[in-house]
RNA sequence: GGGCGCGUAGCUCAGCGGGAGAGCGCUCGCCUCACACGCGAGAGGUCGCAGGUUCAAAUCCUGCCGCGCCCACCA
């Protein structure tokens, strides 16, 4: 079995042998009808068009940390995993694809484009879903779901149906965002905004009348092909006399008039305010209040249309810009423009182009008024509870203001809007496809030629992939979920949708009782940078390509890098290469651990209490301290405190100490100390890769096997507190040996080697040192005496004529350090107020440490004196 | 304009009321029979700045400076 372990751990090799066992004997498989408690988890489902970046892997590897220890815990764990067909970025994507064929998807048409589409779903989206295995993800793959399957589409229409039924999906012509390059409107969530440096021009409209002039300013010149009309604030006194009045426009001719509208700064600018209500959201609602008309300027490429006198027709947006610019400036109405104006413009989330507000014929809206209220008061009253906690008035603040949900996109990829149209427009909307109008009964009816936003159906994700509208036992073993993890940046996009869709739609479900929630926790992550703290991407060439790093140093030292910075309250989190090295070399790390441990016939048993050395409690009792510690982490979700506590547990402690203390008895030893040794490290080691497992599944798996301990780490038990482990006596005599170690190494380290051999330690230390005499010697490669020695504890035989002068100044250093310290505390101690108000123990700890710097402080001084110092 | 996060060793971060820590990098010494993806020893820090609270502040409070993010209809 040794003559197996070579002495690099080969992470390709355990990956290929133990992910596919792992599905094929169905640990990752939950059963709906178990006793156990259940757990679940829903994966934030990847786009198909993706590929496996850094936030994906840091996500994923979060959740499988969570569901495996509950798998060991004896949660009946269950972790569903999917891929979205994220309508815009699938639809692009596609698109280019063809046109490099030469094809325009409009002359191939709907339908051969959606069959197009679905072609290319089927040879790539599962590209993304074989990443997320090779990252070890124990998914339960059985449960797959795809949010454009059959079930799951049923599930959009049967939601859509009842919201539209309880009244909470209206159709309107209302302004949208419109993206000019991708041709569809997107929703508020959708825009993103950014500063620019723009302009602000001032120009005049003459008043109809002759009287005068009033001064306008914007950042969108070319608007003003279609002002309906001038606003003013009704207190502005400046204006009082105007309103009513009329300006004339000065391309064709319009006269529009003068409104009041208390939305008007009377602070900014002029205190007038042009008015395009067909292309600014704000201008829509003084249109709506006012009455003012509005005139669509742009096609759907934000082209000026025919609606603007012939000189600007056809003109691009930007270039429309300038004509205007140059128009007004020849007629003398430009006042003033300032250059650059800083100012914040949507953009589209996918493609980055400047968003349009649009009037883009009707639009579905999901009416979030009703929808709200139980989602905030979900999570303000605990039900919901956000990790971590501060996240949760982020959520509510925005849930405040949020307005109602535009659901139409104008695309071909994704799910219809189940409504369809006689030609009277009545509305019939259905979960199946219908054959009349539902009001008039005429059969000549069409479905509305748009799709879904495609965050309708991703709100529904915790529930539809559970058999949603179905009473499924999934759904009533397994809903409400555990845990959503996700980052930051998808709260309002997505967590919030979930909670408001849940809550309603799955409490309109009779087949259910108790709360509809759809998970209990949120964990919110950060977002993963690169290691100077920017945002990975191609441009800036910084990209860390997770499915690179797993081939070149194994999942396990991804995970484990991830899991090291994933610390909750940190919102960007750096990743460097040279992490995911330090990750691999932890995994080589613990396995030629176990090699030693192997090889010297360790197995995992623990000899009876009255048995053990005092190395083999030391070593039980730090290992004690660990379970405590990786347990409190990771019930705190904490996940880098946890990998923390575990890597210096297995290398500090494990290796560096219990290792190399225990070779002696090892190599050496009598039969039964070497097997008591052994198997004492066997054991601590064997329960250590268990507490390991979540984090690092293959190593552990691969070194667990050798341990013969039955059919997979994977269903192992996992390890909880063991307190009679801990053990005080056996720490202190441990931490005394490793005091004396480590004295006569910083002796030794400022002399030559050859002259380091011959170590004295002072008579006082015979009773700690003895017993590890030979230890000692193996650790310091020293011969060691005891003597009588002046005030120290460690001397070192050099000739004369050895330059000390380095170890001198070490010393003098050192002394400075500690004499630096003791005049602090002796200060504190002789503080009445620190005597008067300080806890007693902390007095008493002070009252120790200034003993013991006093008595470091006399043996640095001898140890000078010694060396002539 | 609001809100949030962050400023600690060269780099990236942990610590969040009583002795300044880790990883990487750097220096020195070691191919010591688990591991050079390793072992040992070091150098390196007025814990952003200024006040305040406290017997005691990197840690709590206030203000300021710097960096990042989110939200908001100021044309």
């Amino acid at each position: 079995m040794v003559e197996e372990m070579p002495s690099q751990y080969d992470p390709a090799a355990a990956q290929a042998r133990w992910y596919p066992q792992w599905v094929e004997r169905g640990y990752f498989g939950a059963d709906a009808g178990s006793d156990k408690p259940p757990f679940c988890i829903v994966l934030p489902p990847p786009n198909i068009t993706g590929r496996l970046h850094m936030g994906h892997a840091l996500n994923h590897t979060i959740q499988d940390i969570l569901i495996r220890r509950k798998r060991m815990q004896g949660y009946e764990a269950l972790w569903v995993p999917g891929t979205d067909h994220a309508g815009i970025a699938t639809q692009v994507v596609v698109e280019r694809a063809l046109r490099e064929e030469g094809i325009d998807r409009r002359e191939m048409g709907r339908e051969a484009f959606v069959e197009r589409v679905w072609a290319w779903k089927e040879r790539f989206g599962g590209e993304i879903v074989e990443q997320v295995k090779a990252l070890g993800a124990s998914c339960d793959w059985s449960r797959e779901r795809f949010t454009m399957d059959e079930g799951l589409s049923q599930a959009v229409r049967v939601a859509f149906v009842r919201l539209y039924e309880a009244g909470l999906i209206y159709r309107g012509e209302r302004l949208v965002n419109w993206c000019p390059t991708d041709h569809t409107g997107l929703s508020d969530s959708e825009v993103e905004h950014e500063d620019v440096d723009g302009e602000l021009v001032t120009f005049k409209y003459p008043l109809a009348d002759g009287s005068g002039d009033i001064e306008v300013a914007t950042t969108r010149l070319e608007t003003m092909l279609g002002d309906t009309g001038i606003a003013v604030n009704p207190k502005d006194e400046r204006y009082a006399s105007w309103v009513g009045k009329t300006v004339r426009h000065p391309f064709d001719d319009r006269e529009i008039p003068i409104v009041a509208d208390e939305s008007v700064d009377m602070e900014f600018g002029t205190g007038a305010v042009k008015v395009t209500p067909a292309h600014d959201p704000n201008d829509w609602e003084i249109a709506e209040r006012t009455g003012l008309p509005h005139i669509n300027i742009f096609d759907a490429n934000a082209t000026l249309n025919d609606e603007v006198p012939q000189e600007f027709s056809g003109l691009e947006r930007y270039v429309a810009r300038e004509r205007v610019r140059e128009a007004l400036a020849e007629k003398g109405l430009i006042v003033a423009e300032e250059r650059p104006y800083r100012h914040a413009v949507g953009h589209c989330y996918r493609c980055r182009s400047e968003v349009e507000p649009w009037i883009a014929g009707k639009q579905w809206f999901v009416a979030v008024d009703e929808l709200k209220g139980p989602a905030r008061e979900a999570v303000k009253d605990g039900r919901i509870r956000f990790t971590p906690p501060r996240w949760a008035r982020a959520y509510d603040t925005w849930m405040e203001g949020l307005r109602d949900w535009n659901i139409s996109r104008q695309l071909w990829w994704g799910h219809r809007i189940p409504v369809w149209y006689c030609p009277e427009q009545h509305e019939t909307p259905a979960t199946q496809d219908p054959t009349a109008c539902a009001e008039c009964g005429s059969t000549d009816i069409v479905q509305d030629e748009d799709v879904l936003d495609t965050w309708f159906s991703s709100q529904l994700w915790p529930f539809s992939t559970l058999g949603w509208p179905e009473a499924t036992q999934d759904l009533k073993s397994f809903y409400p979920t555990s845990v959503m993890v996700t980052a930051y940046d998808i709260i309002y996009l997505w967590v919030a949708r979930m909670i408001m869709s849940g809550l309603f739609l799955v409490d309109g479900d009779e087949t259910r009782t108790g709360d509809t929630i759809p998970f209990e926790q949120v964990v919110i992550h950060g977002i993963v940078r690169d290691e100077h703290g920017r945002k990975m991407s191609k441009s800036l060439g910084n990209v860390i390509d997770p499915l690179d790093m797993i081939e070149r140093y194994g999942a396990d030292a991804l995970r484990f890098s991830l899991a090291r910075m994933a610390s909750p309250d940190q919102q960007n989190l750096p990743q460097s290469e040279a992490s995911i090295e330090a990750g691999r070399n932890f995994a080589n790390k613990l396995w030629n651990a176990a090699r030693l441990v192997l090889r010297s016939g360790g197995v995992p048993e623990l000899p009876p209490a009255e048995h053990r050395s005092v190395l083999e409690r030391w070593l039980l009792s730090r290992h004690q301290a660990c379970v405590d510690a990786v347990n409190d982490a990771l019930d705190a979700d904490e996940y880098a405190e946890a990998s923390q506590a575990l890597y210096r547990f297995v290398w500090s402690e494990f290796c560096d100490w219990g290792l190399e203390l225990a070779k002696g008895r090892l190599y050496e030893g009598t039969d039964e100390e070497k097997a008591a040794t052994a198997n004492t490290f066997a054991w601590a080691l064997e329960r250590t890769l268990r507490l390991l497992h979540p984090v690092m599944p293959f190593v552990t798996e691969e070194i667990w096997q050798r341990f013969g301990r039955g059919d997979s780490i994977v269903v192992a038990a996992w390890p909880e507190s063991a307190p009679e482990l801990a053990d005080e006596d056996a720490e202190r005599e441990f931490g005394a040996v490793q005091d004396i170690v480590t004295d006569i190494r910083q002796l030794q380290a400022g002399i030559p080697t050859e002259l380091s051999k011959n170590v004295t330690l002072a008579e006082d230390l015979r009773p700690a040192a003895e017993p590890w005499l030979s230890e000692v010697q193996r650790l310091t490669g020293a011969e060691v005496a005891f003597a009588q020695l002046e005030g120290v504890r460690v001397d070192v035989r050099i000739s004369d004529g050895t330059d000390v002068g380095p170890i001198l100044r070490r010393l003098e250093k050192k002394l400075a350090e500690v004499d630096g310290k003791l005049g602090r505390k002796r200060a504190k101690l002789a503080n009445e107020g620190f005597l008067a108000k300080a806890l007693p123990e902390v007095i008493a700890k002070e009252q120790r440490s200034v003993d013991e710097l006093d008595e470091e402080a006399g043996r640095i001084r001898a140890q000078l004196g010694r060396l002539g110092g």
